[in-house]
DNA sequence: TAGGCCATCTGGTCCT
DNA sequence: AGGACCAGATGGCCTA
């Protein structure tokens, strides 16, 4: 199947017909069907919109409103060439994530379809952001494991001290996924389960997500309660 | 057919 | 004042 919501969107939505015909007109012709707005009577209604200027028009508040409309219409798309982007970084490895949460390790991404390969299919909104999420995790695992190695082998040896340090470097690499510091790209700097003095560290991160630690406790803050993946083997999780 | 996902409209609120 | 952001409501499309 094609995917459909960004397509679809452009394809029959976007543009004249509802550019000029707006939804609660377009569909009831009186009452409004548009959500909180049912009560409005939308721009049909003789009465005037209490959000607009009295001195506008009728025209005046259509054309206010259609201006109103194509600027949030032009927000949501902008938003889902982000997350297109996004998916374009997440969708390999949501296919790798599947086949090792999948009947091999008996364990199911909780935004996938069950026992389904999202191959062909492209990720939900919250599938992306929720794989997006383990994935940071997983590189600030990785990033700390790498430092732990390299710090073995480092003694009397010469490491680049920027991998050895206890900050995190901002990455640029692949898919630039992290455009600041962890901390920042999650929230965890504002998580209330941590101390105020102590900025929280990678394995604080990582201890919320993808350890493999499979029924632990929810970290309580609102960015950590976002459903994650419980898995077994965090490193086999997206492999290539 | 039910449920998931989505785009769009809309009103409210906050920010500049 | 105007724009950005947000959330609720609604209807369409698609899949199981």
């Amino acid at each position: 199947m094609q995917p459909v919501s960004s397509l679809r969107g452009i394809g029959h939505r976007e543009g004249t017909f509802y550019e000029l015909m707006p939804r609660s007109g377009m569909v009831t012709g009186v009452t409004g069907v548009g959500g909180s707005g049912s009560s409005s009577g939308g721009l049909q209604s003789p009465q005037r919109h209490p959000k607009f200027p009295r001195e506008l028009s009728l025209e005046e508040q259509q054309e206010l409103r259609r201006k109103i409309n194509s600027r949030e219409r032009k927000r949501m798309q902008d938003l889902n060439l982000a997350m297109d982007a996004l998916r374009e970084v997440m969708v390999p490895y949501s296919s790798s994530a599947t086949s090792s949460l999948g009947a091999g390790a008996g364990l199911q991404h909780p935004y996938l379809p069950l026992g389904a390969s999202p191959n062909g299919r492209r990720l939900s909104k919250i599938s992306t952001l929720v794989l997006a999420r383990n994935y940071i995790l997983l590189l600030g695992s990785s990033l700390q494991e790498m430092r732990r190695l390299l710090g073995e082998v480092s003694i009397g040896g010469t490491v680049p001290h920027l991998l050895l340090t206890r900050g995190w470097p901002l990455f640029t690499g692949p898919g630039q996924l992290l455009l600041s510091s962890p901390e920042q790209q999650l929230g965890l700097a504002q998580c209330s389960s941590l101390p105020l003095n102590s900025a929280p560290t990678p394995e604080d991160s990582v201890a919320w997500g993808s350890r493999g630690v499979t029924g632990g406790p929810l970290c309580p803050c609102r960015v950590c309660r976002v459903p994650r993946v419980v898995h077994a083997t965090p490193t086999a999780r997206f492999q290539k």
